[in-house]
DNA sequence: GTCTATAAATCGATAGAC
DNA sequence: GTCTATCGATTTATAGAC
């Protein structure tokens, strides 16, 4: 089961869901072509598991970061270098999630695409605490939330685990990214 | 001709290279199911035309923006506004160039990615001047030169034509968003 | 639960008439 | 150059033994 899971993020990543055949999914867990109907009634049914784990996750981590940290600059920061390693650390099920999920059947993609509002929603929130508090400054505030999640979200098309940057690294640099974004960097002007 | 490239960028856009068959291009095109084959040897050798073409034209685009106007905030100012309203703009080509060319050919695949880093070769030459010259203000000249066009890319993956933007209105906002990543744009401070 | 074997459908590509 | 018809290979999914 989560060999299948793991098999399924793997192959989807690798090459996309279409151009996956159950046979390399058994494979690459171990088992017979016939090895994957055994917990998943189709492909789709694995890659709908695989999705909704996925967008679970991303909305777990982005929720913490968007509530433990005390202010919004901190709040964004937090998002930002966790979101961001997290399409390097998990880039795999990060891909999935990200470009896969339109394959899903239109209803298992109605439930995931109302996923993905929800966490565009909590980012838009903070981002609006931070303007109205002063600490933010921008032109326009869906924008520069589509701008932040489109970098983080970026990062599990480009990234490799042979690449010269490790997923903290990646974390530290979108979150310096992220605050020149928000305009919330004002205060240590360069040259 | 132009028609099957026309239905191949629609199609491979829309469900992507592999969910995509010859079928459904013929179809979109007005063809019959061998309609294809008359004018490619393959469905791959569609795909190599698509993106070839592509990868060209936004090289192109690139390559003005990027010299044509006389200073290196005036430059990246253009890449910016030009490459993301291009994205939104041709959006079904750029998702082609942007996220099917993996499925090439091993021998297409190589001569698309040299496109691509000439690509990028050009954009960090010229984020290299504007440091030099203290008109940009970065932590790390390849991080930005990676967020600048991860940004524009990742317009091909949101862009849809019934969204609340238009490709230049995407053009200015993502011209501002990257002059604030360029640290450009210090001498006029919010608050 | 995992296997082997195979059914049923679909796809890329070709043959050959016009 | 475009059509109809179809081949051969591949794929998802199932049947049934162990």
């Amino acid at each position: 089961m989560d060999r299948l899971l793991d098999a399924g993020a793997r192959a989807f990543a690798d090459k996309g869901f279409h151009a996956t055949t159950t046979r390399d999914i058994a494979s690459r867990a171990g088992l017979s072509p016939a090895g994957v109907y055994v917990h998943f009634a189709s492909k789709e049914a694995l890659l709908h598991a695989l999705s909704l784990a996925g967008h679970e996750a991303a909305l777990d981590l982005v929720s913490r970061a968007l509530t433990e940290p005390p202010t919004p600059t901190l709040r964004l920061t937090r998002l930002m270098s966790d979101f961001a390693a997290w399409h390097a650390e998990h880039h795999e099920v990060a891909r999935v999630v990200q470009y896969e999920f339109p394959h899903l059947s239109p209803g298992h993609y109605a439930e995931v695409v109302a996923l993905r509002r929800e966490l565009h929603a909590k980012v838009q929130a903070v981002v609006e605490d931070g303007v109205t508090g002063g600490e933010f400054v921008v032109d326009d505030v869906r924008e520069t939330v589509l701008a932040l999640l489109s970098l983080c979200i970026d990062v599990a098309r480009w990234y490799s685990p042979r690449g010269r940057l490790t997923a903290s690294d990646i974390g530290s640099r979108y979150a310096s990214l992220g605050l020149r974004l928000l305009g919330a960097d004002r205060r240590v002007p360069g040259s």
